[in-house]
DNA sequence: TCAATGTGATTGACACGTGAATCATGCGGC
DNA sequence: GCCGCATGATTCACGTGTCAATCACATTGA
C-alpha cells in the first residue's frame, strides 16, 4: 500500500467555502442585529440578557449566575449591565445572602421592550435566516452545525 | 383549497438551528482568530489587510482602492492601518497624482509577517473548519451558503 | 482570632466597529 | 479666477470585547 499523506491545508475549493461561509453569515448576524436595533433599539447583548432575565425566577438573577448561563466573561457582563441599568432596562441591588453579590433584576421597562422587541425579531430572523434555505438544506445545516459542535467538543458534559 | 397562511416566524426547531448555527460558527470564528494571533501576532484585521496589499501591484494601494477591495467602511480602515502602521507592518505616503489621497504600502517587515503567518492559518482553517465535515457534507454547507448569498443578494453585479 | 486564600464583581487599558462630523483637496461651470 | 460641490481620508463619540488588576467580602485553618 502507498504511503498516505494527509493534507495539511485546505484545497482551494475547501477555503473558497470557508471564506464564503463566515463572510456570509457575519452579513447574516449584522442584518439581523440591525433589524433588531432598528426595530426595538436593543443590540444582540441587550436582548441576550433580557431573555435570560426573563425567563429567570422572579425575572432576576445573581450577576455570576447569568454570565455563566449564558457563557460571557464577567467583565463583559459588567460593562453590559452597566449600559443597561443606565437605560432603565435593569436594576442591580445588593445581594442578601452574599455582601459580595448583586442581583440583577429586570424593570418593568425592560420586560416591556423585550416583549416588544421579541415578534420582530423572530420574524427577521426567519425572513432573512429560515428564508434563505430549502427545508431539506436547512436540516443539512443543522447537521453541519451538530458535526461542528461535536468537532470542537462543545455539547461536552461539565 | 384551503387559505394557505405562511408563517411569519420560525418554528422553535428553525430558531434551534439558527441559534446553533450562529454561538457555534462565532466560536469557530474565534478559535481560528486566536490562532492566527498566537502564530503570528495578527488579528483578522491584520491578516486581511495584509491578504489585500501582499496581492497588489507594487504591494501597494490607494486607500479607498483598499476599502473597497475588502468592503470595509472607510473609517475602519483608517483605523486598523493607523495600528498597523504603529507596528510598521505598513506605511502612509501621500500620493502623487491626488494629493488627498495616500498610498498605502506594504513594508518588508509586514511581508515577511504575511508570509510567515500564512500556513500556520490554512493549517488552522483545515484543522478547526474543514476537518469537522465529511466532504459531502462541507459540499452541502458551501451550497447552503450559495442559497444564503443569492437570498441576500450577494454576488449581484455593480 | 486573624492571616491566607478564594470568590463575586468592577475597573482600566486597550483593540476594534460604526456613523456623523470634519478637513483638505480636486473640479466643473460661471 | 473662484464659488460650490464632490471626493479622499481622518477624527470623534460611543458601544462593545478581552485580559489583567483591583477591591470587597467570605471562608478556612492554625
Amino acid at each position: 500500500m502507498g504511503t498516505m499523506k494527509r493534507r495539511s491545508v485546505p484545497t482551494s475549493e475547501e477555503l473558497a467555502i470557508w471564506r464564503a461561509h463566515i463572510e456570509t453569515f457575519e452579513i447574516v448576524r449584522a442584518r439581523i442585529e440591525a433589524r433588531l436595533h432598528q426595530d426595538s433599539q436593543l443590540s444582540s447583548g441587550d436582548y441576550r440578557v433580557l431573555l435570560a432575565l426573563s425567563e429567570a425566577d422572579g425575572k432576576s438573577m445573581r450577576s455570576s449566575e447569568l454570565a455563566a448561563h449564558i457563557q460571557w466573561e464577567r467583565s463583559r457582563l459588567s460593562g453590559q449591565l452597566g449600559r443597561m441599568e443606565r437605560r432603565g432596562l435593569l436594576r442591580r441591588e445588593p445581594c442578601a445572602e452574599d455582601a459580595r453579590g448583586a442581583n440583577v433584576v429586570l424593570t418593568d421597562e425592560g420586560a416591556r421592550a423585550f416583549r416588544a422587541s421579541t415578534l420582530p425579531h423572530l420574524r427577521a430572523v426567519k425572513e432573512v435566516f429560515v428564508d434563505a434555505f430549502a427545508p431539506e438544506q436547512l436540516a443539512q445545516l443543522g447537521e453541519a452545525t451538530g458535526a461542528m459542535r461535536s468537532h470542537l467538543n462543545l455539547d461536552a458534559r461539565p
